[in-house]
DNA sequence: ATCAGTGCAAATGCTTTGCATCGGT
DNA sequence: ACCGATGCAAAGCATTTGCACTGAT
């Protein structure tokens, strides 16, 4: 995504535009493992040292509460964060920790034709997500 | 379940049983929703004034080790126990932030046929979980 | 009698909050 | 200039750890 992009999308809904949500932002779309908040400051402080740990936890909120970026809890209970919006499962490895996307049609057309069919009594689901233990070869 | 089975449940893989023990097992398979370690510890704590929080986490960590109960991560980052070992689905509640159990032959069915044949590359496959975020209506 | 289990309090890790200062509009 | 955004430090919450004491085998 462009620096301009990047832009309009924070500005859309009144955020104000800053250096630490452009590189907040950056550095949530670059990871490729979904980055807990920790991940992300440890990945911009060098090259921005004035940026706060708390910061980066406020405008990850921020974001979050503006429908930008996604968040999550993993298996030990800490925060993760995702650019990607639209529904998608995840792969957790029980050896690295890592939690890698796994998207695929068929099994979201098959999630999504069951929970139309069998409806569960006196609950309105919103969403459905899966999640898959295991590890890597 | 009986005291004697819950007794023999504990004793098996030499833990020793302990009225602490058979109380928090108790707890855990009394409470509808997955209790916290802290709800497990109000639940327990007027009739048995002297069990500390502390021995009640200590004790729930045993019990997982040992495969004696499982334990998850709800969508705030907190620990939630649960009695049933056997896979089965999970609904979220946005509302009350209860997480109740969801079964389904047909949906497990289709999920276990869906990642026998579809086989992730790379990645090996342990076990597949669902979560249903929604409210109750 | 032994050694695992327990209670208590202190420590840890992640996250939030309060508040003075800064900076985008 | 205004008001939201930031930096820093302190506080908050769930959980873990250390260690002396207790109790099941």
């Amino acid at each position: 995504m462009s620096i301009e992009e990047i832009k309009n999308k924070i500005s859309e809904g009144g955020l104000k535009f800053t250096h630490q949500r452009m590189v907040i932002y950056k550095a949530i779309e670059d990871a490729e493992n979904h980055p807990t908040a920790e991940k992300v400051y440890e990945h911009i402080k060098d090259s921005n040292p004035s940026i706060s740990l708390g910061t980066v936890y406020k405008t990850l909120d921020t974001f979050v509460n503006h429908g930008i970026i996604q968040k999550f809890v993993d298996n030990k209970g800490v925060m993760r964060f995702d650019s990607i919006l639209d529904t998608h499962s995840h792969l957790y490895c029980k050896k690295t920790n890592e939690i890698k996307d796994y998207r695929n049609e068929e099994l979201e057309a098959l999630l999504k034709g069951f929970f139309e069919k069998n409806e569960i009594q006196g609950f309105e689901v919103d969403e459905v997500s899966i999640v898959i233990r295991g590890q890597h070869k």
